[in-house]
DNA sequence: AACTGCACCAACCGCGCGACA
DNA sequence: GTGTCGCGCGGTTGGTGCAGT
């Protein structure tokens, strides 16, 4: 019977996405939330495929990723994961949920792998082939590993959000049930169009520059922050590339600087509260249907436990891995 | 200065899966 | 049980910038 294109190929614009249509997409998204993307190109006007809007979205757009310059302790992660999931890149990017999986293939790809292939000729010209002792378990094996290990990461986000409610001095960034879905998305999304207006600040400056050089970098700033779209731009924020925005880092404290400094230092911060709220809350997509409320005590204590059981530092890094420890 | 090769990464493409009628 | 639809995933491609010659 065959697959029908998954959108009318006439008339839908390719390539790169112009700040225009972000903020078109951003704009919407504020309004309706994620999902139901089949709709998203009618209902917005843009010249766009609905695979194309959500890919831009997921992968760019979405609140909390934090891009470039993978710092060491994610660098061993990724190795570490790609051993035991292999390719597995959605579920890799579950583990590192302020990285989107096209990210962390797009750095496996052009850096890790590069790395490990020249590191392991190295060694096997050192001592031999000992490559084919690293792999101990079935791959059958490790897929459901994985899979029992992202249900229960699934189940956590839905089961934790109301605990992660009330432990927060101020609620007001973490609304929760989905019920009440609009503020979330809201504090979420400002800070996603936060991004937006930072990288129409950066591409107008640039194309200041090639016009005009030399030009005030405040004037830039005032006349993006238009308060319907950004709330506030940093002049430390100043300098966001337009081909790699920096400024597209996360929004509460996960990202840039600090973060990197912290987890260089070998003290790894993914934490229990810190993926659920980045996977469960920031992804905004989750499928879980959150206002059930059911008799989950035991499972809620089962998944608790486990988590604490492997403790909060580096309770990530502790997972059966050492047979690619060698790796690094 | 012009050309070439390479690295990087955003975006596209095709396929598989689950939900639903 | 079957077909359709929407979404997610992984592999691949194409554009861009940079370094080397």
């Amino acid at each position: 019977m065959g697959r029908p294109p998954c959108c009318d190929k006439i008339g839908v614009k390719k390539g790169p996405w112009t700040p225009e249509e972000d903020i078109i997409l951003v704009s919407y998204i504020q309004e309706h939330g994620p999902g139901n993307w089949r709709v998203v190109p009618t209902n917005t006007g843009l010249l766009r495929c609905s695979k194309s809007c959500r890919l831009r979205w997921t992968n760019y757009l979405r609140p909390g990723i934090k891009r470039g310059n993978f710092t060491e302790q994610e660098e061993k992660m990724i190795i570490h994961l790609q051993a035991l999931l292999g390719n597995r890149w959605a579920a890799i990017a579950s583990y590192l949920p302020q990285r989107t999986d096209n990210d962390i293939k797009n750095y496996w790809n052009t850096h890790l792998k590069k790395r490990l292939e020249k590191q392991q000729g190295n060694d096997e010209q050192n001592q031999g082939s000992s490559v084919s002792q690293s792999i101990p378990k079935g791959q059958w094996e490790r897929r459901l590993q994985t899979d029992i290990h992202m249900a229960k990461q699934a189940l956590c986000e839905a089961l934790s959000l109301d605990k992660w409610n009330t432990n927060l001095p101020d609620s007001k960034p973490f609304p929760i049930t989905l019920s009440e879905t609009k503020p979330i998305q809201t504090s979420a999304y400002a800070a996603s169009t936060e991004n937006i207006a930072r990288l129409l600040q950066n591409w107008t400056k640039k194309s200041q520059n090639s016009s005009q050089a030399g030009s005030s970098q405040s004037s830039t700033q005032t006349s993006f922050n238009n308060p319907s779209i950004g709330t506030s731009s940093s002049p430390s924020e100043g300098t966001i590339s337009a081909t790699t925005p920096e400024g597209f880092d996360s929004f509460m404290g996960f990202n840039s600087s600090n973060s990197d400094v912290s987890q260089s230092e070998g003290e790894p911060k993914y934490n229990a509260a810190n993926v659920i709220a980045e996977a469960g809350i920031l992804h905004g997509e989750s499928k879980i249907n959150l206002d059930i409320q059911m008799p989950l005590t035991l499972l809620e204590n089962w998944l608790f436990d486990d988590a604490s059981a492997q403790g909060q530092e580096g309770y990530l890094m502790d997972m059966s891995l050492g047979e690619s420890a060698d790796l690094i």
